[in-house]
DNA sequence: CGATGCGTTGATAACTTTCAAATTTAGTGG
DNA sequence: CCACTAAATTTGAAAGTTATCAACGCATCG
């Protein structure tokens, strides 16, 4: 099964500490955010990471949570045969880095150049021990994580073209876009996320468009045709 | 794939409410629990459900976290396709309920008879709103569940043989016993767990069997004989 | 004792991976 | 801007793994 991606030995520039923003300079109107992201943005700072850098270690203190201001991020882990799992693929305004207590279990890397707004976890939880309304929905944040988890498992027992229906369906979700996706991730990526080859990836999509089911006029964006045959597919 | 789990339309007697315990009664030292099982002692009361009941539905409203008393317990989720997957089996001290903010993406039932402490999730929250080690530890134990559940996912990107290594070496890890492992569950339930058919994790465990790593004397109860190799295989 | 549920075993089919090669795309230097 | 090289993606054929379908054994329970 060795999909051996071939470990990122990259450019590992050291990401740019931007200063941190005061209340109400914020890019985004921090009015419509919830407690918690209001706080990140008075708390936190935000980091750029150029394509393809390391954002946190897997064994690193795991202190931080990140939201994703710019850009996309894929968290990861490497196994001890050389198989790599994407734990997720994180867009602007997700958040990420919740997956752990003490350490993390996964590293996370910038997929394009990305903005990440930072915060100490400790500052959050030490804010959700004076305001309920904080504590409930940091404890739903990390019940909503759980389930896009759960989501997954759900996918990784399904069959290729239902993992690759899913998870087209999951990106158009996310997109603002509409029908077409224009893709951040390589095929590997998606392979490494739907624990599939990026040979079969690669199959399922043209079995898809040979469907009508969609259309792929590069290879990193793909238009939805026929999102009902989508929807069948992925259960 | 059709797994086609005959769908559990089992006796549903309905479970019984335990007169509710105060503090000092409780079976277990509370003194050495966190503060949320503390908490949970002293707030939740303690439900009885026969063995195959329901302890609470997909679509019910999730206001509830959950501890094992005694006996085994299995969260679920039947797909559309007739498929059950098998979100996590739950022994004697395990907390399960987390997977959700507003509803449960899961069900729960009891696999043996089970006796299970109930306590209303906004009594935590409101908890942790007030005491900021509570609300430390609530994100500790959601962030452990969380990885739990990735764990699993690595599981699932695996063979049948890793994966079946993988789940004996849990269960003997999570078992008080040592080697001997005495399984709860049944073959389905352990195939819906990972993801495979039954027939395949008969032949997995015949095949560990004379591989000489493990002992099967009946069907619900396995030795481990050669750890490293299952380690080997579980990777 | 026959029915029923659970687990095992066997043969075959379907699906995915593996290995290899062709093709396209992207990046670089002239 | 074009040519060239490296990387990414697609395609093909063969091998390997798991699912499916079917049958059997074994225990439990009326």
């Amino acid at each position: 099964m060795l999909t051996q991606t071939a470990v990122h030995s990259e450019v590992s520039r050291r990401p740019t500490l931007m200063p941190r923003r005061g209340p109400g300079s914020t890019p985004e109107a921090t009015s419509s955010l919830s407690p918690i992201e209001h706080a990140m943005h008075l708390m936190g700072a935000t980091m750029s990471y150029p394509r393809n850098s390391e954002i946190f270690g897997e064994d690193e203190a795991a202190d931080y949570i990140y939201r994703v201001v710019t850009g996309t991020v894929r968290t990861y882990k490497i196994l001890s045969d050389g198989r790599r799992q994407i734990g997720g693929f994180y867009l602007p305004g997700d958040i990420f880095g919740l997956e752990c207590a003490d350490e993390h279990s996964l590293s996370a890397e910038a997929i394009t150049d990305a903005r990440v707004l930072v915060v100490k976890k400790s500052a959050l939880t030490t804010l959700a021990g004076h305001d309920a309304a904080v504590a409930q929905h940091l404890f739903a944040l990390t019940g909503r994580e759980l389930r896009r988890v759960q989501d997954r498992i759900l996918l990784l027992i399904k069959s290729a073209q239902e993992r690759v229906a899913s998870f087209l369906l999951e990106m158009a979700e996310r997109s603002p876009s509409g029908n077409a996706i224009e893709l951040p991730m390589s095929r590997q990526d998606i392979a490494d996320y739907l624990g599939l080859t990026i040979e079969t990836v690669s199959r399922t999509l043209t079995s898809l468009e040979s469907c009508a089911a969609i259309e792929v006029p590069t290879s990193r964006r793909i238009v939805l045709r026929n999102r009902s045959a989508l929807n069948r597919l992925h259960g």
